[in-house]
DNA sequence: AGTCTGACCTGACTGC
DNA sequence: TGCAGTCAGGTCAGAC
């Protein structure tokens, strides 16, 4: 669940909470898996005593630099969150690895579905290296852009997506974007004309930077849903324009909005503002929510 | 090259 | 009230 702009609020929070200086005195592994690498022993022994140096954003990931070279890149996936709290504190069952800070505080790392995933390595180059460009950097360009999709045959919603093709964004920020720069779903990347990957481009940073602004998206009271590391939902919920108001009025026009299924994800589409391809196809029609 | 499926997991929700 | 079935914001590997 969390995109670009949940994982830059707690990037934020934990750099308000002054992190960066501080030791990690201790870690704890519950559930293995969570560990993508090193194996948790190695992974418990080799953070033990490291200090934060850095700490960053790349993608949907939480980049750590650390003393003697290290890295932690933490992926939250669908459900993991942070918890910066005193130590001490009774664990949930959800925590699955505990970061000991100065002996005084503790970094949790709690995912309810265990997708989430902590790499501790020298290179991280090797994970990151493989990440698109980062939709808000001075680098990506409209023209970048517009350029990167007439490379390729793809259908936007599911390029969008893809975190190789471009860093950050998720279901609900796809969506967003699409709807604000008019764009169906299932248009092909190729296709789109250099006005309308202009305005894609725009609408894509308008999104995650209201996002941010907004502190992250929280959708319901679920185990799943975001919380910062301070344990607040974001604001951006209130924002959206599209995403998961199926059968409600599109604010541009009054059409009502309808979820279809694109490449296997939920998608909500005003099919006024936004034109379907005209190669024939239709998408498949899914129950509306 | 692009698309689709299943796997990884738990909890919330729906319908009976 | 309880149970079974379905679905969810992400990503990857492997098959076609």
């Amino acid at each position: 669940m969390p995109e670009l702009p949940e994982v830059q609020t707690i990037v934020d929070q934990l750099n308000q909470q002054a992190i960066v200086g501080r030791t990690i005195t201790a870690a704890r592994v519950y559930w293995p898996k969570t560990i993508a690498s090193p194996d948790p022993e190695q992974f418990c022994e080799t953070i033990t005593g490291l200090t934060a140096r850095k700490l960053t954003r790349r993608g949907k990931f939480i980049v750590c630099q650390l003393s003697k070279g290290q890295t932690l890149l933490i992926h939250l996936r669908m459900s993991g969150r942070l918890n910066w709290t005193a130590k001490g504190n009774a664990r949930n069952k959800h925590e699955h690895v505990i970061l000991e800070i100065d002996q005084t505080h503790e970094l949790r790392f709690q995912d309810t579905r265990k997708f989430g995933r902590l790499f501790l390595t020298q290179a991280p180059q090797t994970i990151l290296g493989r990440l698109g460009p980062e939709p808000l950097d001075k680098t990506f360009t409209g023209r970048r852009f517009l350029s990167m999709l007439q490379r390729t045959r793809r259908q936007i919603k599911p390029l969008l997506l893809d975190q190789h093709f471009l860093a950050g964004l998720g279901n609900i920020y796809v969506d967003e974007a699409l709807w604000a720069a008019r764009i169906h779903p299932l248009r092909t990347s190729n296709t789109l004309t250099a006005a309308e990957a202009f305005a894609l481009h725009r609408s894509i940073r308008q999104v995650l930077r209201k996002g941010i602004m907004n502190m992250g998206t929280s959708l319901g009271n679920g185990q799943g849903n975001f919380y910062s590391a301070n344990n607040r939902p974001g604001k951006n919920a209130d924002q959206l324009k599209v995403f998961r108001r199926t059968g409600r009025p599109c604010l541009r026009c009054g059409t009502t909005i309808v979820r279809r299924m694109v490449a296997q994800r939920s998608s909500h589409i005003c099919t006024k503002c936004q034109q379907p391809p005209c190669d024939g196809k239709t998408p498949k029609k899914r129950t509306t929510a």
